[in-house]
DNA sequence: ATGAAAATTAAACAAGTGTTTGATTAATTA
DNA sequence: TAATTAATCAAACACTTGTTTAATTTTCAT
């Protein structure tokens, strides 16, 4: 399954065959059905597996009750993107593959991830709208796009990213090492001057 | 290559057959190899004629000389979101297909797509900046992860959204309808209280 | 109207696909 | 240890893939 995932995330899950997956592995082609059933069923089990774990990360997200909501944002934010990066070449095929999913299964394990995330987002907003210091009515799901667009986009364009900031692409390291703290602080500044409430609205 | 465009956005390239293009576009299978030489490079004739297209748009983005820049930005992003949202299909299949992209024509265009969004960016920011109302040393790379990434989200789980907003997602031309002005909206709201330095460091 | 060029076609082709088979080896259990 | 089950394998299978062929039809300038 790790061979698997870096495989299809790496060139795509239809341009990868069995024996691609086997030949990684070192094991037999006949192992994967044996196994799994079939090549679909063997991506289903790495959407099962993964969607397993990193719902299971969300859920370690402790509230500390003495943070400013702000803070509150600040540490979701930091998981989301540590999470991901962890996990990130299932990250990516999941992006890539979500928009061609026909897979049942598969389509409500990630609708599902995303809606944790979205009740993760919206508990912590509505404590600060209601501290005052955070806009009222926002609409999570748009926010949520930019979170995520965002996080998505970094990994998904991490060729390009890597001739921005002059860094060997094989050298994946690296790119994570100057892309993350990057990232964690725009993000964070992003959203959090998003969801303050103005000085001038005040 | 409208067939093929639509197609290969719907279900991805690997998993579109010549076959199917023919089907759709109503012609002989040996066309498409008559004509563009192979599958491949009539993918590649789609990432030309689209690339060039996207940037002639991108070039036909007036600035007018009374507006503000935070309305620069606001122009810009705009115009974005209304030319992806116009070549949406291709679109989408540029950012699915761009990790796992190894011709280079098609690298090298998509590029010189991103370069030319982001000397567009800087050069209002800069602006912003000399007035006093903008932040300084933004990192714009990392600015555009934020731009892109939302709209290329919004598109990419178009599904989802149609959930959300309780949309029939057979029913496009709704969800352009719902999603376009929230997107502008959103994106104006997010990037320029980003950018706009905040009373307190006044 | 005629002949060369272009367009279109059904059929064939070779290569690659996911999967199954049936035989062989390893592990486990009684 | 013998019998049974599980694991592993190379080979074969049926099917789809992108592409090419060779024949046919259409186009169009002469």
């Amino acid at each position: 399954m790790e061979a698997a995932v870096r495989l299809f995330a790496g060139k795509g899950f239809d341009n990868t065959s069995v024996r691609d997956v086997a030949k990684a592995a070192g094991v037999n082609v006949a192992m994967i059905s044996y196994y799994f059933g079939s090549k679909e069923k063997l991506l289903e089990a790495i959407f099962i597996k993964y969607i397993t774990t990193m719902r299971a990360k969300l859920e370690e997200i402790v509230f500390a009750s003495n943070v400013t909501p702000a803070e509150k944002i600040d540490r979701i934010l930091e998981s989301y993107i540590d999470t991901i990066a962890a996990n990130r070449h299932f990250h990516l095929l999941m992006v890539r593959e979500q928009g061609v999913m026909k897979n049942k299964i598969m389509y409500d394990g990630v609708k599902s991830l995303k809606l944790k995330n979205t009740s993760l987002i919206k508990g912590a907003i509505k404590a600060g709208a209601k501290a005052g210091i955070f806009k009222k009515n926002v609409d999570i799901t748009i926010l949520g796009l930019t979170v995520f667009g965002t996080i998505n986009q970094a990994f998904n364009t991490q060729r390009f990213l890597c001739e921005q900031y002059r860094i060997n692409p094989e050298n994946e390291a690296e790119f994570l090492k100057v892309i993350i703290p990057r990232l964690k602080t725009h993000l964070k500044e992003v959203v959090r001057s998003y969801l303050l409430v103005k000085e001038s609205d005040k």
